[in-house]
DNA sequence: TTGTGTTTTATTGCCTCC
DNA sequence: GGAGGCAATAAAACACAA
């Protein structure tokens, strides 16, 4: 591009006296230099602007004349006025964006602060359960002062369980005889004779207990994984949902 | 007063539309 | 091909702190 220097020379500014419409004016000022618009064109070109933004040529006339601006003038006027009105709009939606951006950031931050609350509340109780789950463990099972299950229950399970082992398969049933309840099951593959649905009511697997028998050999028979009902399904049972309800139930993997 | 940053006026070159 | 718009840029004018 050729400099503003080369292009001053080349065509000096008003250097063409028929373009001028106001020559009292200009005659007073140096032909070579540029000038600022007084206040009261530029106020008659903002007024204008606000009106609308494009320049057709009648009007540009008609301005230049009144304002006493060569038509060119009143055309660049108009065009730098765009340029300058589209750099504010581009931070106008920059700040509308901003405030937007930064509104959806404090809503994902009091979530996911409520998210880590909540992920250690589970942590605690998960920690409070394995407590108690240990405790019913290590008490001695004649000593235990869990609710009996009511018979028909009762006898849900031990048919069950009854029905499982005599089935052939390899396992054992582990039952408080003193209370007809069942305390826990051996089996030994993964193939439990619970099915699945049925351990929706389970909270989690505690912990893995060595049994009596444990030897110290990893053949995968020794270990209880413990399982308690959660106070919903204790609750459910009430209702009469009495095959979710698994307290008091060990389950072998 | 002077150096420096900002604003305004104007030019250039390119592009689109008629 | 000419008119007009736009982006990029130059340079004068202006504002202001040191």
């Amino acid at each position: 591009m050729m400099s503003m220097e080369e292009g001053s020379k080349r065509r000096p500014f008003f250097s063409s006296p028929d373009e001028l419409y106001d020559e009292e004016y200009y005659e007073e000022q140096s032909p070579e230099k540029k000038r600022r618009l007084t206040s009261e064109q530029v106020h008659m070109l903002e007024k204008s602007f606000e009106e609308e933004n494009k320049l057709e040529p009648e009007r540009k006339t008609q301005l230049a004349k009144k304002l006493g601006l060569q038509p060119r003038q009143v055309a660049v006027w108009f065009q730098n006025r765009r340029a300058r009105w589209k750099t504010k709009q581009l931070e106008r939606d920059y700040d509308v964006l901003k405030s937007s951006y930064d509104s959806l950031l404090s809503t994902y931050d009091s979530i996911n602060k409520e998210n880590e609350k909540l992920k250690s509340e589970v942590v605690s109780l998960n920690e409070k359960l394995q407590v108690q789950a240990k405790d019913m463990l290590e008490e001695p099972l004649s000593e235990k002062k869990a609710d009996p299950l009511p018979v028909d229950i009762a006898q849900i399970f031990s048919i069950k369980v009854d029905d499982h082992m005599s089935s052939g398969s390899v396992g054992s049933a582990v039952v408080d005889e003193s209370s007809p309840r069942v305390v826990g099951v051996i089996v030994d593959s993964v193939d439990s004779y619970f099915p699945a649905d049925n351990y929706a009511g389970c909270v989690a697997p505690i912990e893995r207990v060595q049994s009596e028998e444990d030897d110290g050999s990893d053949d995968g028979r020794n270990y209880f994984d413990v399982f308690v009902a959660s106070e919903t399904e204790q609750h459910n049972h009430e209702e009469g949902e009495a095959l979710n309800w698994w307290g008091n139930m060990y389950y072998v993997a």
